[in-house]
DNA sequence: GATAGGAGCTACAGCGGCTGTAGCTTCAAG
DNA sequence: CTTGAAGCTACAGCCGCTGTAGCTCCTATC
């Protein structure tokens, strides 16, 4: 049985996230000592460890519900999980190719940078002026994009 | 004079968010009817292009604002917005590669996985175990990172 | 057994960057 | 003058945590 601390330590979480975890259902609701303390089995711990592992990886918290849902049902079909993580694949490759415009973008915005007074800057003038770039990069970043 | 829903037009922005950029202070408070609707000018078109332009190649709206003040006073020297455009080439930088990193790991799940049950899958296989992974991704993917 | 202090508890606010809603008022075309 | 689109304010919600305030509990040492 591990406090709180010893699992936050153990999985390298904040003890306010595991908390935040269990609030929002991804944890089950620990045993309690008589004062009121969470205690955790090892099986908590390896949930906790997927959990942590699946978001290194960038799956969402509602993708790694649906894993853990299929993990917790060893019967099921994997297909699911396969569908779930070709969504992640295909996320992570369209941020990629998004930031790799930006990353042209920038950089020819940099390289022709001189120097000299705000006036002339030339990286101010390109974001004043959209059409000095070469591609349309449309929609903000959104991070999660 | 432009109304709030002409600008949201001309640049691609939300309604909301012209308000939302008001009451941060990154655009300025325009005029009013007498009925109290907003009427813009043509520089706060170009301030809020300026904007939308930034947000499109991934500057937070702290950077921009740094930006936005140099631009506002273009007698001072351009090497804080050379400044900001290399900090945020490094940020996008360091994102690709990251994101390299998990597209790797994702490939290898998915390829790895030869369907059939969830008992046996690949994809939850990898995600149980951390040392399967060819490489330490480290901290769960904060999209702004 | 007393004490100290680190760890845990709940509840709630805040981050960034918007987006959506409710319930009104105003504007402009016909 | 009517109608309906567009605007207004104020506030809640999204994600995935993180931080704070103000308590209580647990355990090691004396």
């Amino acid at each position: 049985m591990y406090s709180i601390g010893a699992l936050a330590r153990q999985t390298g979480t904040k003890v306010q996230t595991i908390r935040y975890y269990e609030q929002i259902g991804l944890l089950p609701q620990p045993d309690r000592t008589a004062g009121g303390q969470r205690r955790y089995r090892p099986a908590d711990l390896d949930r906790l460890a997927f959990i942590r592992h699946a978001r290194q990886l960038g799956f969402s918290l509602g993708a790694i519900r649906e894993l853990l849902d299929l993990s917790d049902h060893p019967a099921r079909d994997c297909s699911g999980a396969d569908t779930i993580a070709r969504r992640q694949l295909h996320e992570v490759e369209h941020r990629i190719a998004r930031l790799e415009v930006l990353r042209t973008e920038l950089q020819r915005m940099i390289r022709d940078c001189r120097g000299g007074a705000a006036a002339d800057c030339r990286v101010l003038e390109v974001l004043r002026d959209h059409s000095e770039c070469l591609t349309d990069h449309g929609e903000p970043v959104d991070p999660a994009d």
